[in-house]
DNA sequence: GCCGAAAAAATGTGATCACAAAGCTCCACC
DNA sequence: GGTGGAGCTTTGTGATCACATTTTTTCGGC
Protein backbone atom coordinates (compact mmCIF):
# COMPACT_ATOMS: atom_id res chain seq x y z
CA UNK A 1 0.00 0.00 0.00
CA UNK A 2 1.59 3.09 -1.17
CA UNK A 3 0.28 6.60 -1.36
CA UNK A 4 1.98 8.94 -3.12
CA UNK A 5 1.48 11.61 -0.34
CA UNK A 6 2.19 14.58 -3.43
CA UNK A 7 1.98 15.42 -7.02
CA UNK A 8 5.77 13.35 -7.81
CA UNK A 9 6.79 16.84 -10.42
CA UNK A 10 6.17 19.13 -7.82
CA UNK A 11 7.37 17.84 -4.47
CA UNK A 12 10.70 18.05 -2.92
CA UNK A 13 10.39 15.02 -0.95
CA UNK A 14 11.53 12.61 -3.50
CA UNK A 15 13.71 11.11 -1.77
CA UNK A 16 14.17 7.59 -0.58
CA UNK A 17 11.37 6.89 2.22
CA UNK A 18 14.48 5.56 4.22
CA UNK A 19 15.53 9.19 4.23
CA UNK A 20 12.46 10.60 4.97
CA UNK A 21 11.95 8.15 8.03
CA UNK A 22 15.48 9.13 9.03
CA UNK A 23 15.09 12.95 8.95
CA UNK A 24 11.56 12.61 10.29
CA UNK A 25 13.09 10.49 13.29
CA UNK A 26 15.99 12.88 14.14
CA UNK A 27 13.63 15.77 13.98
CA UNK A 28 10.91 14.12 16.59
CA UNK A 29 14.13 13.40 18.82
CA UNK A 30 15.47 16.82 19.10
CA UNK A 31 12.11 17.82 19.94
CA UNK A 32 11.96 15.38 22.46
CA UNK A 33 8.54 13.46 21.04
CA UNK A 34 9.99 10.77 22.54
CA UNK A 35 10.02 9.65 26.40
CA UNK A 36 13.87 8.97 27.28
CA UNK A 37 13.54 5.18 28.00
CA UNK A 38 11.08 4.31 25.28
CA UNK A 39 11.57 1.99 23.34
CA UNK A 40 10.80 2.46 19.38
CA UNK A 41 10.08 -0.43 17.82
CA UNK A 42 10.59 -0.98 13.69
CA UNK A 43 7.15 -2.36 13.14
CA UNK A 44 5.29 0.46 15.43
CA UNK A 45 7.92 3.57 13.60
CA UNK A 46 6.58 1.71 10.17
CA UNK A 47 2.94 2.40 11.18
CA UNK A 48 3.20 5.81 12.68
CA UNK A 49 5.30 6.97 9.06
CA UNK A 50 2.57 4.83 6.92
CA UNK A 51 5.74 2.63 4.93
CA UNK A 52 6.93 -0.59 5.65
CA UNK A 53 9.27 -2.05 8.03
CA UNK A 54 11.75 -1.50 5.81
CA UNK A 55 12.90 2.63 5.71
CA UNK A 56 12.10 2.53 9.76
CA UNK A 57 14.25 -0.72 10.51
CA UNK A 58 17.24 1.22 8.03
CA UNK A 59 16.34 4.83 9.55
CA UNK A 60 16.49 2.99 13.11
CA UNK A 61 19.99 1.41 12.05
CA UNK A 62 21.42 4.56 11.11
CA UNK A 63 20.06 6.60 14.03
CA UNK A 64 21.67 3.97 16.60
CA UNK A 65 25.17 3.88 14.97
CA UNK A 66 25.88 7.00 15.34
CA UNK A 67 24.51 6.58 19.08
CA UNK A 68 20.76 8.92 18.35
CA UNK A 69 19.89 5.59 19.63
CA UNK A 70 21.16 3.22 22.10
CA UNK A 71 20.23 -0.65 20.93
CA UNK A 72 19.67 -3.45 23.11
CA UNK A 73 21.70 -6.73 22.85
CA UNK A 74 18.14 -8.04 21.72
CA UNK A 75 17.97 -5.73 19.02
CA UNK A 76 15.38 -3.47 20.47
CA UNK A 77 16.14 0.32 20.01
CA UNK A 78 15.08 2.93 22.60
CA UNK A 79 15.52 6.54 23.23
CA UNK A 80 18.71 7.10 25.27
CA UNK A 81 18.34 8.35 29.03
CA UNK A 82 20.62 10.95 29.13
CA UNK A 83 22.49 10.66 32.63
CA UNK A 84 24.75 13.29 34.38
CA UNK A 85 27.37 11.36 32.96
CA UNK A 86 26.87 11.33 29.18
CA UNK A 87 25.75 15.08 29.55
CA UNK A 88 29.57 16.04 31.05
CA UNK A 89 30.91 13.86 28.31
CA UNK A 90 28.76 15.19 25.72
CA UNK A 91 29.94 18.61 27.00
CA UNK A 92 33.19 17.81 27.65
CA UNK A 93 33.67 16.94 23.92
CA UNK A 94 32.11 19.93 22.61
CA UNK A 95 34.34 21.97 24.65
CA UNK A 96 37.27 20.89 22.19
CA UNK A 97 35.41 20.58 18.76
CA UNK A 98 33.80 23.55 18.92
CA UNK A 99 36.68 25.36 19.39
CA UNK A 100 38.63 23.61 16.94
CA UNK A 101 35.85 24.49 14.82
CA UNK A 102 35.73 27.96 15.47
CA UNK A 103 39.82 28.23 15.11
CA UNK A 104 39.63 26.48 11.27
CA UNK A 105 36.81 28.92 10.60
CA UNK A 106 38.82 31.95 11.75
CA UNK A 107 41.14 31.78 8.84
CA UNK A 108 38.51 31.47 5.98
CA UNK A 109 35.29 33.61 7.12
CA UNK A 110 35.03 36.74 5.04
CA UNK A 111 33.42 40.12 6.49
CA UNK A 112 30.21 39.38 4.84
CA UNK A 113 29.74 36.28 6.44
CA UNK A 114 30.57 38.08 10.13
CA UNK A 115 27.96 40.77 9.20
CA UNK A 116 25.47 38.23 8.63
CA UNK A 117 26.32 36.61 11.87
CA UNK A 118 25.96 40.05 13.51
CA UNK A 119 22.31 40.49 12.36
CA UNK A 120 21.90 36.85 14.15
CA UNK A 121 23.06 37.59 16.97
CA UNK A 122 20.88 40.58 17.03
CA UNK A 123 18.30 38.74 16.07
CA UNK A 124 19.04 36.18 18.78
CA UNK A 125 19.03 39.30 21.62
CA UNK A 126 15.90 40.22 19.80
CA UNK A 127 14.71 37.21 20.80
CA UNK A 128 15.31 36.69 24.24
CA UNK A 129 14.37 40.02 25.23
CA UNK A 130 10.53 39.12 23.35
CA UNK A 131 10.43 35.58 25.97
CA UNK A 132 11.05 33.81 22.99
CA UNK A 133 13.03 30.54 23.75
CA UNK A 134 12.66 28.21 21.18
CA UNK A 135 13.44 30.80 18.66
CA UNK A 136 16.35 31.99 20.63
CA UNK A 137 17.49 28.66 20.70
CA UNK A 138 17.23 28.53 17.15
CA UNK A 139 19.02 31.36 16.55
CA UNK A 140 22.08 29.85 18.88
CA UNK A 141 21.98 27.18 16.65
CA UNK A 142 22.26 29.04 13.52
CA UNK A 143 25.15 31.48 14.70
CA UNK A 144 27.36 28.49 16.34
CA UNK A 145 26.27 26.24 12.69
CA UNK A 146 26.92 29.11 10.31
CA UNK A 147 30.51 29.91 12.01
CA UNK A 148 31.28 26.05 12.04
CA UNK A 149 30.03 25.45 8.21
CA UNK A 150 32.87 27.50 7.29
CA UNK A 151 35.60 25.60 8.78
CA UNK A 152 35.48 23.42 5.40
CA UNK A 153 35.25 20.53 7.46
CA UNK A 154 32.65 18.28 6.81
CA UNK A 155 33.97 15.72 9.36
CA UNK A 156 34.50 18.18 12.27
CA UNK A 157 30.75 19.15 11.40
CA UNK A 158 29.18 15.93 11.14
CA UNK A 159 30.65 15.36 14.39
CA UNK A 160 29.43 18.14 15.65
CA UNK A 161 25.77 17.88 14.52
CA UNK A 162 26.11 14.25 16.36
CA UNK A 163 26.86 15.15 19.42
CA UNK A 164 23.95 18.38 19.41
CA UNK A 165 21.83 15.05 18.18
CA UNK A 166 22.77 13.54 21.43
CA UNK A 167 22.10 16.14 23.59
CA UNK A 168 19.22 17.74 22.12
CA UNK A 169 16.12 16.62 24.41
CA UNK A 170 17.46 17.32 27.30
CA UNK A 171 18.23 20.74 25.95
CA UNK A 172 14.88 20.99 24.37
CA UNK A 173 13.61 20.28 28.29
CA UNK A 174 15.89 22.69 29.82
CA UNK A 175 14.79 25.67 27.35
CA UNK A 176 12.62 27.55 30.13
CA UNK A 177 15.76 26.74 32.93
CA UNK A 178 18.07 29.06 30.26
CA UNK A 179 15.26 31.74 29.71
CA UNK A 180 14.87 32.18 33.51
CA UNK A 181 18.49 31.68 33.88
CA UNK A 182 21.15 34.73 35.55
CA UNK A 183 23.03 36.79 32.98
CA UNK A 184 25.54 34.57 33.77
CA UNK A 185 24.43 32.05 32.51
CA UNK A 186 23.52 33.82 29.12
CA UNK A 187 25.38 32.92 25.33
CA UNK A 188 27.90 35.91 24.96
CA UNK A 189 28.30 35.18 21.12
CA UNK A 190 29.52 38.92 20.82
CA UNK A 191 33.04 38.85 21.88
CA UNK A 192 33.34 35.51 19.65
CA UNK A 193 32.38 37.82 16.99
CA UNK A 194 34.91 40.66 17.94
CA UNK A 195 37.66 38.51 18.11
CA UNK A 196 36.75 37.03 14.96
CA UNK A 197 37.00 40.68 13.22
CA UNK A 198 40.44 40.79 14.47
CA UNK A 199 41.75 37.66 12.52
CA UNK A 200 42.15 36.60 16.24
CA UNK A 201 40.85 33.15 15.84
CA UNK A 202 42.69 31.25 19.22
CA UNK A 203 40.88 33.99 21.20
CA UNK A 204 37.26 33.13 19.78
CA UNK A 205 38.23 29.63 20.08
CA UNK A 206 38.97 30.23 23.86
CA UNK A 207 35.92 32.51 24.35
CA UNK A 208 33.46 29.96 22.91
CA UNK A 209 35.29 27.11 25.17
CA UNK A 210 34.52 29.14 27.91
CA UNK A 211 30.90 30.03 27.17
CA UNK A 212 30.35 26.03 26.70
CA UNK A 213 31.94 25.71 30.26
CA UNK A 214 29.76 28.00 31.98
CA UNK A 215 26.87 26.73 30.10
CA UNK A 216 27.62 23.13 31.22
CA UNK A 217 28.53 24.16 34.64
CA UNK A 218 25.15 26.23 35.05
CA UNK A 219 23.00 23.47 33.32
CA UNK A 220 25.05 20.65 35.47
CA UNK A 221 23.39 22.00 38.51
CA UNK A 222 20.22 23.64 37.34
CA UNK A 223 19.25 20.23 35.69
CA UNK A 224 17.48 16.86 36.99
CA UNK A 225 19.13 14.00 34.78
CA UNK A 226 17.68 10.53 33.93
CA UNK A 227 19.39 8.55 36.33
CA UNK A 228 18.62 11.24 39.26
CA UNK A 229 14.69 10.96 38.73
CA UNK A 230 13.14 8.33 41.21
CA UNK A 231 9.66 7.38 39.01
CA UNK A 232 9.93 7.34 35.02
CA UNK A 233 6.59 9.36 33.55
CA UNK A 234 6.84 7.44 30.72
CA UNK A 235 4.52 9.26 28.55
CA UNK A 236 3.13 7.26 25.51
CA UNK A 237 3.46 9.21 22.37
CA UNK A 238 3.67 6.89 18.63
CA UNK A 239 3.57 9.93 16.81
CA UNK A 240 6.37 10.61 14.83
CA UNK B 1 20.27 -20.54 1.37
CA UNK B 2 21.55 -20.50 4.02
CA UNK B 3 24.22 -22.45 5.57
CA UNK B 4 25.12 -22.55 9.01
CA UNK B 5 29.13 -22.30 9.08
CA UNK B 6 29.63 -24.12 12.47
CA UNK B 7 28.11 -25.94 14.76
CA UNK B 8 25.66 -23.65 16.59
CA UNK B 9 26.28 -24.29 20.26
CA UNK B 10 30.27 -24.13 20.03
CA UNK B 11 30.44 -21.53 17.63
CA UNK B 12 30.89 -17.67 18.71
CA UNK B 13 29.79 -16.52 15.80
CA UNK B 14 25.92 -16.58 16.76
CA UNK B 15 25.80 -12.48 15.84
CA UNK B 16 23.54 -11.72 13.54
CA UNK B 17 24.79 -11.75 9.86
CA UNK B 18 24.44 -7.91 9.87
CA UNK B 19 26.86 -7.65 12.29
CA UNK B 20 29.17 -9.85 11.26
CA UNK B 21 29.26 -8.37 7.34
CA UNK B 22 29.76 -5.27 9.54
CA UNK B 23 32.76 -6.41 11.28
CA UNK B 24 34.52 -7.94 8.53
CA UNK B 25 33.47 -5.32 5.89
CA UNK B 26 35.55 -2.74 8.90
CA UNK B 27 37.78 -5.33 9.53
CA UNK B 28 38.81 -5.18 5.36
CA UNK B 29 38.76 -1.33 5.23
CA UNK B 30 41.32 -0.99 8.04
CA UNK B 31 43.59 -3.70 6.37
CA UNK B 32 43.17 -1.18 3.15
CA UNK B 33 41.88 -4.54 1.02
CA UNK B 34 39.56 -2.20 -0.86
CA UNK B 35 41.03 0.21 -3.14
CA UNK B 36 40.51 3.98 -2.31
CA UNK B 37 37.22 4.75 -5.10
CA UNK B 38 36.32 1.55 -5.53
CA UNK B 39 32.86 0.97 -5.80
CA UNK B 40 30.92 -1.21 -3.40
CA UNK B 41 27.91 -2.85 -4.51
CA UNK B 42 25.37 -4.42 -2.49
CA UNK B 43 25.07 -7.75 -4.30
CA UNK B 44 29.02 -8.25 -5.31
CA UNK B 45 29.42 -7.58 -1.21
CA UNK B 46 27.06 -10.12 -0.29
CA UNK B 47 28.10 -12.24 -2.80
CA UNK B 48 31.12 -12.22 -1.63
CA UNK B 49 29.60 -12.73 2.48
CA UNK B 50 27.76 -15.62 1.10
CA UNK B 51 24.55 -13.85 2.12
CA UNK B 52 21.71 -12.43 1.00
CA UNK B 53 22.38 -8.64 -0.30
CA UNK B 54 19.91 -7.49 2.87
CA UNK B 55 22.79 -7.88 5.62
CA UNK B 56 25.43 -6.53 3.30
CA UNK B 57 22.81 -3.57 2.42
CA UNK B 58 22.99 -2.84 5.91
CA UNK B 59 26.09 -3.28 6.98
CA UNK B 60 27.55 -0.87 4.34
CA UNK B 61 24.77 1.91 5.50
CA UNK B 62 26.27 1.75 8.71
CA UNK B 63 29.22 2.06 7.80
CA UNK B 64 28.67 4.91 5.49
CA UNK B 65 26.73 6.67 8.77
CA UNK B 66 30.06 6.64 10.75
CA UNK B 67 31.58 7.91 7.09
CA UNK B 68 34.15 5.33 7.00
CA UNK B 69 32.54 4.59 3.49
CA UNK B 70 31.41 7.47 0.79
CA UNK B 71 27.77 7.80 -0.49
CA UNK B 72 27.02 8.97 -3.77
CA UNK B 73 23.73 10.50 -4.33
CA UNK B 74 22.52 7.32 -6.19
CA UNK B 75 22.75 5.30 -3.11
CA UNK B 76 25.93 4.11 -4.62
CA UNK B 77 28.79 3.51 -1.76
CA UNK B 78 32.65 3.83 -2.58
CA UNK B 79 35.91 3.59 -0.47
CA UNK B 80 36.78 7.07 0.27
CA UNK B 81 39.91 8.51 -1.29
CA UNK B 82 41.68 10.15 1.68
CA UNK B 83 42.79 13.11 0.74
CA UNK B 84 45.30 15.47 2.28
CA UNK B 85 42.74 18.02 3.53
CA UNK B 86 41.06 15.06 5.15
CA UNK B 87 44.11 13.60 6.74
CA UNK B 88 44.72 16.88 7.91
CA UNK B 89 41.07 17.06 9.33
CA UNK B 90 41.09 13.56 10.94
CA UNK B 91 44.50 14.66 12.48
CA UNK B 92 43.10 18.58 13.80
CA UNK B 93 40.13 16.51 15.53
CA UNK B 94 42.39 13.65 16.78
CA UNK B 95 44.86 16.27 18.26
CA UNK B 96 41.85 17.20 20.36
CA UNK B 97 40.17 14.54 21.83
CA UNK B 98 42.60 12.34 22.24
CA UNK B 99 44.27 14.32 24.72
CA UNK B 100 41.23 14.96 25.98
CA UNK B 101 40.48 10.98 26.75
CA UNK B 102 43.98 11.33 28.56
CA UNK B 103 42.73 13.75 31.05
CA UNK B 104 39.91 11.81 31.72
CA UNK B 105 41.58 8.32 32.33
CA UNK B 106 44.45 10.03 33.89
CA UNK B 107 41.93 10.76 37.52
CA UNK B 108 40.73 7.19 36.95
CA UNK B 109 44.13 4.64 36.16
CA UNK B 110 45.36 2.17 38.56
CA UNK B 111 48.68 1.43 38.85
CA UNK B 112 48.48 -2.12 37.71
CA UNK B 113 46.52 -0.75 34.37
CA UNK B 114 49.98 1.62 33.89
CA UNK B 115 52.52 -1.11 34.14
CA UNK B 116 50.08 -3.28 31.93
CA UNK B 117 50.73 -0.06 29.30
CA UNK B 118 54.37 -0.21 30.23
CA UNK B 119 54.64 -3.86 29.20
CA UNK B 120 52.83 -3.11 26.05
CA UNK B 121 55.19 -0.14 24.93
CA UNK B 122 58.33 -2.43 25.41
CA UNK B 123 56.34 -4.62 23.17
CA UNK B 124 56.09 -2.30 20.68
CA UNK B 125 59.85 -1.00 21.26
CA UNK B 126 60.78 -5.01 20.42
CA UNK B 127 58.38 -5.31 17.61
CA UNK B 128 60.09 -2.34 15.83
CA UNK B 129 63.68 -2.83 17.07
CA UNK B 130 62.78 -6.66 15.47
CA UNK B 131 61.44 -5.19 11.90
CA UNK B 132 57.97 -5.78 12.23
CA UNK B 133 56.01 -2.51 11.57
CA UNK B 134 52.54 -4.12 11.88
CA UNK B 135 52.98 -5.80 14.72
CA UNK B 136 54.88 -2.12 16.01
CA UNK B 137 51.56 -0.35 14.83
CA UNK B 138 49.24 -2.89 16.65
CA UNK B 139 51.04 -2.43 19.84
CA UNK B 140 51.02 1.11 19.41
CA UNK B 141 46.79 1.16 19.04
CA UNK B 142 46.90 -1.20 22.01
CA UNK B 143 48.70 1.27 23.96
CA UNK B 144 46.34 4.53 23.06
CA UNK B 145 43.07 2.62 23.13
CA UNK B 146 43.99 0.47 26.23
CA UNK B 147 44.26 4.02 27.84
CA UNK B 148 41.75 5.76 26.33
CA UNK B 149 39.60 3.00 27.33
CA UNK B 150 40.09 4.29 31.15
CA UNK B 151 38.78 7.52 30.44
CA UNK B 152 35.00 5.75 31.31
CA UNK B 153 33.54 7.82 28.39
CA UNK B 154 32.36 5.59 25.64
CA UNK B 155 30.90 8.30 23.30
CA UNK B 156 34.60 9.61 23.45
CA UNK B 157 35.82 6.30 22.62
CA UNK B 158 33.43 5.78 19.49
CA UNK B 159 34.48 8.70 18.00
CA UNK B 160 37.99 8.44 18.20
CA UNK B 161 37.44 4.73 17.03
CA UNK B 162 35.88 6.26 13.99
CA UNK B 163 38.57 8.54 13.48
CA UNK B 164 41.42 5.85 13.29
CA UNK B 165 38.58 3.44 11.08
CA UNK B 166 38.58 6.73 8.44
CA UNK B 167 42.14 6.95 8.90
CA UNK B 168 43.10 3.47 8.45
CA UNK B 169 43.52 2.31 5.35
CA UNK B 170 46.30 5.42 4.43
CA UNK B 171 47.94 4.26 7.29
CA UNK B 172 48.16 0.77 6.25
CA UNK B 173 50.04 1.85 2.79
CA UNK B 174 52.45 4.20 5.47
CA UNK B 175 53.65 1.57 7.89
CA UNK B 176 56.93 1.14 5.77
CA UNK B 177 57.49 4.58 5.56
CA UNK B 178 57.04 4.86 9.44
CA UNK B 179 59.47 2.33 9.95
CA UNK B 180 62.40 3.82 7.76
CA UNK B 181 61.60 6.97 9.30
CA UNK B 182 63.86 9.57 11.00
CA UNK B 183 63.96 8.92 15.40
CA UNK B 184 61.64 12.24 15.27
CA UNK B 185 58.98 10.54 13.74
CA UNK B 186 58.58 7.70 15.77
CA UNK B 187 55.91 6.76 18.60
CA UNK B 188 57.34 7.95 22.13
CA UNK B 189 54.74 6.82 24.17
CA UNK B 190 57.02 6.58 27.34
CA UNK B 191 56.37 10.44 28.75
CA UNK B 192 53.27 10.36 28.65
CA UNK B 193 53.17 7.24 30.85
CA UNK B 194 55.61 8.93 33.38
CA UNK B 195 53.30 11.65 33.57
CA UNK B 196 50.50 9.75 34.25
CA UNK B 197 52.17 8.08 37.17
CA UNK B 198 52.77 11.54 38.28
CA UNK B 199 49.43 11.55 38.25
CA UNK B 200 50.28 14.88 35.52
CA UNK B 201 47.30 14.38 33.48
CA UNK B 202 47.43 17.72 31.50
CA UNK B 203 50.84 17.01 31.24
CA UNK B 204 50.36 14.12 29.84
CA UNK B 205 47.75 15.14 27.35
CA UNK B 206 50.16 18.01 26.04
CA UNK B 207 52.49 15.19 25.20
CA UNK B 208 50.22 13.56 23.33
CA UNK B 209 48.75 16.22 21.64
CA UNK B 210 52.55 17.12 20.48
CA UNK B 211 53.22 13.28 19.34
CA UNK B 212 49.94 13.08 16.83
CA UNK B 213 50.82 16.99 16.06
CA UNK B 214 54.41 15.76 15.03
CA UNK B 215 53.38 12.24 13.47
CA UNK B 216 50.63 14.37 11.55
CA UNK B 217 53.55 17.04 10.03
CA UNK B 218 55.95 14.05 9.30
CA UNK B 219 53.07 11.89 7.29
CA UNK B 220 52.41 15.18 5.82
CA UNK B 221 55.46 15.41 3.95
CA UNK B 222 56.06 11.88 3.44
CA UNK B 223 52.98 10.23 2.46
CA UNK B 224 51.50 10.90 -1.44
CA UNK B 225 47.88 11.62 -1.50
CA UNK B 226 44.93 10.21 -3.96
CA UNK B 227 44.01 13.48 -4.87
CA UNK B 228 48.20 13.92 -5.90
CA UNK B 229 48.20 10.99 -7.70
CA UNK B 230 47.86 11.40 -11.02
CA UNK B 231 46.42 8.16 -12.24
CA UNK B 232 44.25 5.77 -9.81
CA UNK B 233 45.64 2.29 -10.16
CA UNK B 234 42.54 1.08 -9.22
CA UNK B 235 43.18 -2.50 -8.69
CA UNK B 236 40.40 -4.62 -8.74
CA UNK B 237 40.08 -6.93 -5.43
CA UNK B 238 36.68 -8.43 -4.68
CA UNK B 239 37.39 -10.44 -1.86
CA UNK B 240 35.42 -9.31 1.72
C1' DG C 1 38.11 6.66 -35.78
C1' DC C 2 34.77 8.93 -32.90
C1' DC C 3 30.58 10.36 -31.04
C1' DG C 4 25.91 9.36 -29.55
C1' DA C 5 21.70 6.94 -28.95
C1' DA C 6 19.48 2.70 -27.82
C1' DA C 7 19.54 -1.58 -25.58
C1' DA C 8 21.08 -4.36 -21.86
C1' DA C 9 22.95 -5.16 -17.46
C1' DA C 10 23.45 -3.84 -12.86
C1' DT C 11 22.06 -1.28 -8.88
C1' DG C 12 19.44 0.75 -4.93
C1' DT C 13 14.93 0.80 -2.91
C1' DG C 14 11.07 -0.94 -0.79
C1' DA C 15 7.39 -4.49 0.11
C1' DT C 16 6.22 -8.97 1.70
C1' DC C 17 6.92 -13.32 3.74
C1' DA C 18 8.92 -16.84 6.89
C1' DC C 19 11.10 -17.87 11.07
C1' DA C 20 13.09 -17.94 15.59
C1' DA C 21 13.64 -15.68 19.81
C1' DA C 22 12.15 -12.71 23.36
C1' DG C 23 8.44 -10.77 26.07
C1' DC C 24 4.05 -10.81 27.95
C1' DT C 25 -0.51 -12.60 29.63
C1' DC C 26 -3.29 -15.24 32.04
C1' DC C 27 -4.78 -18.98 34.48
C1' DA C 28 -4.00 -23.11 37.11
C1' DC C 29 -1.90 -24.74 41.18
C1' DC C 30 0.49 -24.54 45.54
C1' DG D 1 -2.51 -14.44 47.63
C1' DG D 2 1.64 -15.52 45.33
C1' DT D 3 4.13 -18.23 41.92
C1' DG D 4 5.20 -20.84 37.85
C1' DG D 5 4.52 -22.30 33.33
C1' DA D 6 1.94 -22.80 28.97
C1' DG D 7 0.41 -20.31 25.15
C1' DC D 8 0.07 -16.24 22.57
C1' DT D 9 1.89 -11.92 20.94
C1' DT D 10 5.36 -9.00 19.50
C1' DT D 11 9.86 -8.29 17.88
C1' DG D 12 14.16 -8.42 15.04
C1' DT D 13 16.33 -10.88 11.28
C1' DG D 14 16.98 -12.38 6.82
C1' DA D 15 15.42 -13.98 2.13
C1' DT D 16 13.04 -13.06 -2.03
C1' DC D 17 10.65 -10.45 -5.32
C1' DA D 18 9.23 -6.33 -8.12
C1' DC D 19 10.28 -1.90 -9.85
C1' DA D 20 12.46 2.39 -11.19
C1' DT D 21 16.73 4.45 -11.95
C1' DT D 22 21.41 4.58 -13.05
C1' DT D 23 25.33 2.81 -15.36
C1' DT D 24 27.54 0.28 -18.82
C1' DT D 25 27.81 -1.74 -23.23
C1' DT D 26 27.04 -1.94 -27.94
C1' DC D 27 26.11 -0.74 -32.40
C1' DG D 28 24.83 2.41 -36.01
C1' DG D 29 25.85 6.77 -38.32
C1' DC D 30 28.83 10.62 -39.33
Amino acid sequence: MTITLSIPGIAADDLPLEEQAYRRLRQALVEGVFAPGEKLSIRRVAEALGTSPMPARTALRRLATEQALDALPSGTVLVPRLTRAAFQEVSAIRAELEPLAIRLAASRVDSGTLDALAAVVAEQDAARAAGRPELCLQKDREFLFGLYRQAGAPMLLGMIEALWLRRGPLFWEARWIVMGSPPEAAHRHGPILAALRRGAGEEAARELKAEIERMTAFLSGALQFEDEVPAMPRAMRARA
